[in-house]
DNA sequence: GCAAAAGTGTTACTCGTACACCCATGT
DNA sequence: ACATGGGTGTACGAGTAACACTTTTGC
């Protein structure tokens, strides 16, 4: 149980799992929704695309890890992480028993900026729609149809877009390109207004913002923040 | 990474954390929700309350384990398992880095014997309105509290029943106070009875049979098998 | 005969969904 | 003028929730 540590090793009674993290992040980049992959540097499955994501430290949370595993392999943080559901049989990883808590997130794509980190020679943002089964690493293919679900159910019951909208506001059009982009279908214009507005978490602000081209000003809205973190809403993922 | 065995002890590079699996098992007993706990026979938290569960071993999955701690301190299997949520904060276990994923199961509660396992002295059924929250062992009320959250969520969507009742057949009211028990409120018997049959996983059987004490005669149903497994219904949990 | 349990329909409300036109503006 | 995008209301069906009385039977 207590390990006794000799000259920069741990032993133990009982061989032990190694314990990971594994991120999906989401991103929206215009109208599409996309995960980040990096491919990987070594070996087992070297050059090819896998979920970000490595060991926990003994002093951080999961959640923590998770975090500083996307920090490390892109720049930024997110600012929320879902757990999604670990994963632990033997034999998913060809080295060795590794149990990995596998977090989700969703965020702008354009604002991960990319960079390769220690386990990856490159990091980069892949239309979901366009990963093809059976091309990742490990078990991701899996890990990433099960957030995939996961996202997409989410999305209909409960409101996301905080952190994919501009702090500055933004119009029900541009929210509903977000679900639009999530879910993965086209909705009805009338149905969804009525919809969010009904979940009264939106506000209308005063400004008014032109389209790129031709047609009708639309009004501007914003995040109730106050009532958001009063009902203790998750409106990230 | 690889562990280097020598003389019955395992060394590693760097320290690694421990995995264990805790069950939430409620039960069905006559009308009340009861989950099994463990009396701790040793320090940290020796003598109080906690759930039953234990380290992960190096061959088996997450689910097989559960499933293999559960036989050690109980004396059957359950027929379902569900994954929950994985703790790992450090400091939950004042031994050292624990990580633990928790599953969750529904069963009736008289046919889980009870006995005593390598680390309790005692295994029993409580009612979980008489647990008093800050009793149990760990962050086991925490868990406690998001497994019985989730059950009660499950069961507004999902129809749950199978391996509560008995297969030879139930009676609709039965069915029905399998419900009230799990959601810890009463139901209408019209509505009920409607919707539970709508979802047309149940057929009526020939047989009827006599409340214990005057009263209308009731039919008897039985879970429609083929459909259930046909349609992938998870109707355990 | 009375207590206990089984069985049975209707109404109102909410929610989701389908659907079409007019308005303001930039080019 | 026309193309582009913003904005609005209604009707139908499905599901949920509320509600009371009659029948059978054991005691």
């Amino acid at each position: 149980m207590k390990p006794s540590k000799k000259q920069h090793s741990y032993t133990y009674p009982f061989p032990k799992a190694d314990n990971t993290v594994d991120i999906v992040v989401f991103g929206l980049r215009d109208a599409t929704l996309e995960v980040l992959l990096v491919r990987r540097r070594d070996d087992p499955y070297k050059g090819q695309w896998a979920l970000p994501g490595g060991f926990v430290n003994m002093d951080e949370t999961l959640e923590q890890a998770a975090q500083r595993e996307l920090r490390e392999e892109t720049s930024a943080e997110v600012s929320h992480l879902e757990q999604l559901y670990t994963f632990g049989d033997p034999g998913r990883d060809p080295r060795g028993r590794v149990i990995s808590v596998v977090y989700m997130a969703l965020v702008r794509s354009p604002e991960i900026a990319t960079k390769a980190g220690d386990d990856a020679v490159e990091t980069r943002w892949f239309p979901v729609e366009n990963i093809q089964i059976g091309t990742l690493a490990f078990d991701h293919d899996k890990i990433l149809d099960l957030a995939l679900t996961r996202l997409r159910s989410k999305a209909r019951w409960q409101p996301l877009g905080v952190g994919l909208l501009p702090e500055e506001g933004f119009t029900l059009s541009e929210l509903q390109t977000v679900y639009e982009s999530i879910l993965g279908r086209p909705l009805d214009k009338r149905n969804f207004r009525r919809k969010v507005l009904s979940f009264g978490l939106l506000y209308l602000t005063r400004q008014t913002r032109h389209p790129k081209e031709g047609g009708h000003q639309a009004r501007v809205y914003k995040f109730d923040q106050g009532r958001l973190t009063r009902e203790g809403i998750d409106f990230e993922v």
